[in-house]
DNA sequence: GCTTGAATTGATATATTATAACATTCTAGA
DNA sequence: TCTAGAATGTTATAATATATCAATTCAAGC
């Protein structure tokens, strides 16, 4: 069996995931003091949260979770705070799951593509230059000039291929 | 100005868009008598709202037609209804839209690939295999076994692009 | 320290999209 | 005609997201 490569998007079911969580909260405050930016509680809980797992998580449960924290909230207080983190690549909606999940380079302006695994939920961010190049070209044969393609593919991942989609939770 | 290529996938705001209705039709009948399926009154009109243009329409809308045309109806018929067509390939859901397009080959099992523009709405149909075979193969670096791409790009269509992304109304 | 304006958050209401559950009607075939 | 399954009607509610205005907090300059 080989070990995760250092670059592999997609995060195996057995890795360090508060490793995961480190970094992440690393990157955000460095990117927030670049850009002069305010990482408040409230942005660090939803952060939190939603690095809490490499699964997206709905705007609604961010919500339970704030309270379950003990913070008064409404649903436009996730909102507006998503909006932020969004606006920062810190975070991306996943449009066919009306869920959010964390990114972990927000330092480039991207939108990414994302797999996310039917069985045990997990998302991979993928930057594949092949995959926009083939939508761009593909596009132009028709004259159409892309601005943003959206890229969500579900399936299996690596762990639950093994498993033969028996699934099973984690990180 | 050359004219548009037969197997365009993108309509041309100039296109004569009656024809487009009545192939659909043509379409959904063969296929309806093919496959013993119903085509009723309601799935007819539902199928004839979504083909009055090349836009994406929501459920809601749809709705709001059907009881214009004089139909009882509540959100349950539409997206009953709207399943029957989609699981039909009669009509795609773009997930990033909420909303709904007619498909032009129901013959065959997909998902498509869309380009939707931005400034008049329209959408076009990609079927094109270099974009899932690269998808399939990246995803395959890591592992992952795609089952259900989805691919759906925001930009400018080709009659849009020329007017500098001015826009304007159509089918 | 104080003031002030902008950013952030709170709070309330409501819009939009979608599904659950059960009743009724229609239709094709025995 | 009868009947079983398909289709539609009906009512209620869930899930996701936004609009609006008020209160609070924060950072910068005085």
């Amino acid at each position: 069996m080989p070990g995760k490569p250092i670059q592999d998007p997609f995060p195996d079911h057995a890795h360090d995931h508060d490793r995961c969580v480190k970094e992440a909260f690393d990157r955000a405050e460095k990117l927030f003091k670049q850009n002069g930016l305010r990482l408040t509680d409230l942005r660090r809980s939803v952060l939190e949260i939603i690095w809490q797992s490499h699964r997206p998580i709905g705007a609604y449960d961010i919500l339970d979770r704030l309270k379950d924290g003990g913070r008064r909230a409404a649903p436009m207080t996730v909102y507006r705070t998503l909006d932020f983190l969004m606006e920062n690549q810190l975070v991306h909606r996943l449009t066919s799951q009306n869920a959010y999940i964390g990114c972990d380079h927000p330092e480039e302006s991207h939108r990414g593509q994302f797999l996310i695994c039917r069985t045990c939920g997990v998302v991979g961010e993928l930057s594949d230059a092949r995959i926009i190049t083939a939508i761009k070209e593909t596009a132009a044969t028709t004259g159409f000039s892309v601005e943003a393609p959206v890229v969500e593919v579900t399936g299996l991942c690596r762990d639950c291929v093994e498993l033969d989609g028996a699934g099973r939770g984690h990180a």
